[in-house]
DNA sequence: AATCTATATCGGAAAATATCAATATAGAGG
DNA sequence: CCTCTATATTGATATTTTCCGATATAGATT
């Protein structure tokens, strides 16, 4: 049972931020927005808080609310490593998004 | 040069909005979820202002306020015939939305 | 055990969004 | 031309979101 659009507004609403997309698309290609981390591979385990932060210019606690928002909408998961809590993107929630966007386009026509 | 999510936020601002979300749904299958109309077709021309504030329970205001950002978004597209406005859905967009998600997914692998 | 480091939580202020009632407008139909 | 109908605009309020400073916490390092 499949509700469009509407099931989809949780992930909708924690992607319409102009920083949250931003660090989203950071996160998608880590190698290039990111510098090497001491523990954690950017690739396999993400990307620490701190160089988000730095990234964004926020604030820390912003963007650690940020980041939460973005893991409770699934797009992102996250794994601590001593004191560092790495976010990797989720790309099999993005695939289900674009499927989503997918079959509404195609109910269209 | 495509900026991924960063250029689908005001798309996606628009579509993050739970009415809205259900508004686009319903315009996605027309037949089904409205009545016969006057004058304009339902498939070709889309629905009226007056039936989609009926199905929200919304007020007349809002709802026309709700379509203006869905149409600013390029999500739908509006027609004027004789007193009525009548909205569709903008498949073409929503394809191209698909398609940014599907980049990102892909991009993570 | 004391300190240092990275992230989380809390509380509050500012900005953006959603909503409605009242009213305006534009055009259709008599 | 007068009225009626469908949608748009305005102005005000309530809610939600975003953001930061201050502080807490958890665990690493010395």
């Amino acid at each position: 049972m499949n509700n469009g659009f509407v099931d989809m507004v949780p992930a909708l609403r924690a992607l319409a931020n102009p920083h949250r997309a931003q660090i989203m698309d950071w996160l998608l290609d880590p190698l290039t927005h990111f510098p090497p981390q001491r523990d954690g591979c950017r690739l396999k385990d993400g990307v620490c808080v701190g160089f988000i932060t730095d990234k964004t210019g926020l604030s820390q606690p912003t963007v650690t609310s940020h980041m939460k928002a973005l893991e409770a909408a699934g797009l992102v998961t996250s794994k601590k490593i001593k004191n560092w809590v790495f976010y990797k993107a989720d790309a099999a929630q993005l695939q289900a998004l674009s499927a989503g966007f997918d079959q509404g386009a195609r109910t269209q026509s």
